[in-house]
DNA sequence: CTGAAAGCGCTAACAA
DNA sequence: TTGTTAGCGCTTTCAG
């Protein structure tokens, strides 16, 4: 490959410090996009390296001339700064570790996705930690998320260990806690209350006419705490209430559509007569209305069915599902804003966000 | 709390200024887990700097007493090193990039799962870029990888702009390309045929007697490409072909399912006798299920539908769903292999791999 | 096996 | 507005 910037150098008029004087010693393999450094940028455009730092990052500090020098000799050399040398010496890191359970499912899709975005507009670049709902794998993320100095933690649906949260909290990092109001955040938090969805679903059932209630969901402690808020206000109201936990394979893995048409079996068989059903996810109320489907049970006439997650394909499925919907791009973006906020220095007047829910009601209940 | 290190230095004393007060002035503002650095654990550790270093990264390095004295130390203060520090030193970063077009929906959702924690067993850590099919950002998303001196980078259906292949390319660092067989690879590529799966399944559907075929997909590239190997091939095998080409909303999104019942209407308005379609993915699929349903259209007797992508609810729909299977977990592993390996400085035998794909036969065709 | 010195590439403090 | 100096916290190199 011809790489025709050796010796032209037509830009360099005034100094020509081609002196290689006392080469100091150098360090091995580098892997620096071509070797190229600030200092080598400095030097072509004729300034001292902090002026061509000072060019790239706060360009109006600097002299139009010698802005338009060093914006010549970046693109010359093709420089790419070293963000990890920048981060080390500013003590900003750019970096925001973004933590879920995990990808695989659709629940936390929209927030990770929004995260990325909108950090990514900001300059910030998200490093993705999975937990896999388990304890044992927090400590070992955490110290590597940690040892990486992020300007920021987001913790989506996790973080129960209490060494965890104590170990976060003394490394000064900000942390936004998700998905969830926890009444003593670490920091900042951006949910909604699960017990008051449950509790709305209920409602919401039983003035539809609705008497006999079931709950369909998985073991992991949100949910829970949805199913057992629907039972009590359903049960408050006068209503039956009878309930299946579906069996989590694995204890990482979301619910799944399979589940739902098994769930919905076995709560037939535990009790024939139910007439509302709230699922903790959309893919459960997917999968409980294809099992009603094959045994002819109506959906919304026999049954009802409330989903949750209001996922993309919701409205269009045979009935359309009505569901719980929880904006997750208004949880990413206001998380994002907590965090870049809290980068520049600003006081987080409110740092505690409930952005609340809706059911959004369409056919089949 | 006692400290008794009351300015005494016990370890650098050689050097008697004649003012005593000669603290070098320090930096302000650290976020750094307490403040603690190497330097203090070696102190408390009664070692060198490189000392505790060495009992950290390489413990067999070190005497068993020194590295007891340096695991204590650690303990005690609660140590957590600094990688970015670290990473500027050796020029390994421990970071991998990984670009997909967007995290929303479930295309890309194995690979990046598989991903993340495979590289995290190796004490890497992920750092997620999402493209949104567009090759407007992937310049400035390129950048901001390039700056973190990323130890590999992982591209999944994306990167076009030529510009950006030979920037990285140029950067030095190990690229994976995955989910396609480019004919000319940036350097080490994972992937599978989108022709050999469009002309498998056309013969497929003509080995069940299938004579009308159609297909539906979206308008991304490799969709695209499926399609038309399926297109071609059907022709080949004297199959009357028809084609439907689902509309994108926004050019990041996944196909939905409200597309495929669409789809399917559009089709059947286009040519109602077709008896076999190929979806460009499971949720179109489902769509298209959904629809026929609907209209009393009986699947697989009327119409055979095959779907791409074989997501975990595949198997659980009514009827249960033919689909071509990708193994994005085996793509992951194998990505992350190839980086990890590079990074040991191995050479890479075949670094070219093909994962091919498998068609799960189920009912609807 | 252990240590001193010298940076990695960049930017915060000062000064001019 | 620009430059000088001194690190950021760690690891490499080269000696003991």
């Amino acid at each position: 490959m011809s790489q025709p910037q050796d010796s032209s150098d037509s830009l360099r008029a005034d100094k020509p410090a081609d002196e290689p004087s006392d080469e100091p010693r150098r360090r091995s393999g580098r892997k620096n996009a071509g070797g190229i450094t600030l200092r080598d940028v400095a030097q072509l455009a004729g300034v001292a390296p902090i002026t061509a730092s000072r060019a790239l990052n706060t360009p109006a500090a600097v002299s139009p001339k010698v802005l338009q020098k060093v914006k010549d000799a970046v693109e010359r050399t093709g420089y790419v700064p070293n963000l990890l040398a920048g981060g080390l010496a500013s003590n900003k890191s750019r970096l925001v570790a973004v933590v879920v359970p995990t990808v695989i499912g659709p629940v936390f899709q929209e927030i990770v996705h929004t995260l990325t975005e909108t950090l990514a507009a900001a300059g910030y670049q998200v490093m993705l930690g999975q937990t896999g709902y388990e304890n044992s794998r927090e400590d070992a993320l955490l110290e590597a998320i940690i040892g990486r100095r992020p300007d920021g933690v987001v913790l989506t649906g996790i973080m129960r260990s209490q060494q965890a949260r104590k170990r976060l909290l003394s490394s000064g990092i900000p942390v936004v806690e998700t998905w969830d109001l926890t009444p003593t955040p670490i920091d900042m938090l951006v949910g909604f209350s699960h017990e008051n969805i449950g509790r709305e679903v209920a409602r919401y059932l039983h003035g539809k006419g609705r008497r006999a209630a079931a709950v369909l969901g998985g073991k992991d402690e949100r949910s829970q705490r949805r199913m057992l808020a629907f039972a009590q206000e359903a049960a408050a109201l006068g209503m039956t209430v009878d309930g299946a936990q579906v069996p989590m394979h694995g204890v990482s893995a979301p619910t799944t559509l399979g589940q739902g048409r098994k769930g919905l079996a076995d709560l037939l068989q535990q009790q024939p007569n139910i007439d509302a059903l709230f699922c903790s996810s959309d893919l459960l109320a997917l999968g409980v209305t294809i099992e009603a489907q094959s045994r002819g049970i109506g959906i919304p006439g026999q049954l009802a069915v409330v989903g949750f997650g209001d996922l993309e394909f919701s409205r269009d499925l045979e009935p359309r599902l009505t569901s719980v919907r929880i904006d997750g791009t208004a949880i990413g973006q206001r998380a994002a804003r907590f965090i870049i906020d809290r980068a520049a220095g600003l006081e987080i007047a409110e740092p505690i966000v409930d952005v609340g829910f809706s059911i959004v009601v369409r056919d089949s209940a």
